[in-house]
DNA sequence: GATAATTGTTTACTTGGTTAACAGTCTGGC
DNA sequence: GCCAGACTGTTAACCAAGTAAACAATTATC
């Protein structure tokens, strides 16, 4: 067999959905990651959110005075990690730091009107980009990839 | 409403699984695959592979002479990533570049014996840590997940 | 033969995280 | 009341994993 028939076995066939990789989650989690984030941020655009960006201000705006500490829990992202999340969304005018009386270490996040109002369309947005992105799968697709997913996370708590 | 009985919304509590973000198919395998690839690292360990290296000794084992440019391909990649990747395998002495006869700019990748030793060690382990991981889900569960995966990235072809 | 495309590499850069350390603050046990 | 330990938000440094651009060499196409 030489080079060239070796490479006959063209890795870019059709049937290349057959290798050891195809058949663990972690690959195909990232893989289905990567589009779904790819298309979020060309959704977006340049002066939309990123997906970090949008997740801190949605619990922001649904969750108002929440902490720093808990907001980075929920996330799963370190502490300090979130500052420039909350710099980013404060310099914008969406998200003020709020002092908590009875605990001086403790800024209370809260999303300003301007905030609520681009969380509402970057929501709208998102929401449309996957409805659109995974309108291939059925509704109840989605839905059992979302509860599957959220059984993977139980692992979390 | 005063600043603790806003926070007794408590955002820690069991019902934080009815955010926005919780019905974002993104937001979820972005959490799950964070919770698959810590685990992966953990059980390979601080010599293993990082997932990345793995997927591409992988590819390389299952197709051999495979040029760099496919197996970038493959990987979603772009191929000046995979330098760094294909080093670290050949310093380790798990894979070689070969001449191809005919095309002067192409390398061939082919695993050595010992590459492909450590990667059936490296497949059983991750292998393993998922079986073990997802324990809490049926294989039926893991199945319909991977299906569900490879139906979103039906998107990339 | 000229031009466009491809290959693997190098370099610079970006993004999204983590870690460690810190000052200030709070908590709980003695 | 005191104090050690824990917590808060921040800063700076670092890391991993990727992208983009440029390039020399090579191949493909007209």
């Amino acid at each position: 067999m030489t080079i060239r028939q070796k490479l006959s076995m063209d890795p870019q066939a059709a049937d290349v959905r057959t290798n050891d990789l195809e058949d663990l989650v972690g690959y195909n989690l990232k893989r289905a990651y990567v589009i779904l984030s790819a298309d979020f941020k060309r959704t977006l655009g340049e002066d939309g959110f990123a997906p970090r960006v949008f997740s801190a201000l949605s619990l922001i705006v649904q969750y108002p005075d929440i902490t720093q500490s808990e907001l980075a829990r929920m996330l799963g992202i370190e502490r300090s990690g979130l500052v420039a999340i909350v710099d980013q969304l404060e310099q914008r005018g969406f998200v003020q730091r709020n002092a908590v009386p009875g605990d001086r270490r403790v800024q209370a996040l809260m999303a300003t009107g301007d905030g609520c109002a681009a969380y509402e369309q970057a929501r709208a947005s998102v929401e449309a980009h996957e409805e659109k992105l995974l309108s291939h799968m059925t509704p109840r697709d989605v839905e059992t990839l979302l509860g599957l997913l959220r059984k993977i996370r139980e692992i979390e708590e």
